[in-house]
DNA sequence: AATTAGTTTAACCATTTGGTTAAGACTGCA
DNA sequence: TGCAGTCTTAACCAAATGGTTAAACTAATT
């Protein structure tokens, strides 16, 4: 039994690969439609124009990586459980999809309000972090941990989990590691970012 | 007196904003010519290429914020305090050009090998993270903080004191901070990140 | 077989973009 | 004053790039 990959998928693989690549700018349309397999013509004849394009993968990028907070903070587990899953969570996303991270963050800083937009339409504005501010309280108030900012323990439970995937060569290259070493590194980071917050906060 | 800027310097500075906002493939040369309030010719008369341009940009941006490490670990301060000065010198070098570490991010994931070529002709071969690890491995001794990898802690603090930074915009939209919060917040984390890194490692 | 709608292609077009040319202006200096 | 080197400009060029057109192919439908 056959494959049977439509002409649209391969667009959108292909466009995935150069414009993660490459970013908005320095993906070609010409490079996308080789990879596809198809020629330029075809490629504005499924999506009009590079614009139209590269917002479905901008889309699709985005939304892999960024909502996965809401449901990890729902739960009823201790906030030292529900630190342990996000980070392990998020750094496992992240990690299947490597180049997602660096694409989306030069993306969004280039124009943050397509982000800004895509969240105001899709999402019930801005959860995550109200949950997490509950889950917080609760802690502190069972006399688990110690107080501390929510918007700095959140801000740098994320940038552990996301830093190591924007900044990757440089880190690889400071820390002398190859490929197979940098994999193994971001596999115990999986569990060991979470242990190293919570000896942070705990009382 | 006058302030006497000559062409050249307007050039740089002009490429500097271009090249910061819109990356390599995104700059205009005639963007930078109306912005140094020359033309293109003069341009290229200053600086062959395009390429040429791009290399001191990307030069000037990578020294500027890449090799402060190595004066705070020859310090013969105790470990904890080369973890705050560390975190505080760089947190504000960063602040003060804080479109450098995006651009930085998103060019050097483009093509590694510029800064690896960098890193090799310029620096005395990756000393930061050897003078890193004799810190650590001294404090260990001494007993003042628990066994943790070397690569997780720094790994940890280079994280936390970037990614703020690349991520500027997801974590302003996230918390909900206009600029001048958002200000104020990394003034906060100039001392409150290395607290937290010492809270963690403490034994 | 004829019709029709969706799919695919080769050739073409207009604009943008990095880069060049040739000539003029400004400067210090003999 | 004239000369030489530096600086500056308007006009131009070739290649790349996003996008279009019109024709042709394919597979169901009548």
């Amino acid at each position: 039994m056959e494959k049977e990959i439509s002409t649209e998928e391969k667009i959108i693989a292909a466009a995935k690969v150069e414009f993660l690549a490459h970013g908005m700018a320095g993906a070609r349309m010409q490079d996308i439609a080789d990879r596809a397999g198809i020629n330029k013509a075809l490629l504005h004849y499924y999506f009009r124009n590079k614009e139209k394009l590269f917002e479905i993968i901008f889309q699709e990028s985005f939304f892999k990586i960024i909502p996965q907070l809401h449901e990890v903070f729902n739960s009823t587990d201790d906030f030292f459980m529900i630190i342990r899953k996000f980070v392990f969570v998020y750094i496992q996303t992240i990690g299947e999809n490597s180049f997602i991270a660096p694409f989306l963050a030069h993306e969004i800083n280039r124009d943050p309000s397509r982000m800004i937009g895509l969240l105001e339409k899709a999402g019930g504005k801005r959860l995550p972090f109200e949950k997490m501010v509950d889950a917080y309280q609760k802690a502190l108030a069972k006399g688990e941990i110690i107080p501390c900012a929510p918007d700095m323990l959140l801000t740098n439970i994320i940038s552990m989990c996301v830093f190591p995937f924007v900044g990757k060569p440089i880190l690889q290259h400071v820390l002398s590691k190859d490929e197979q070493a940098f994999r193994e590194f971001v596999e115990r980071r999986k569990v060991e970012v979470a242990e190293f917050v919570i000896r942070a906060i705990k009382a």
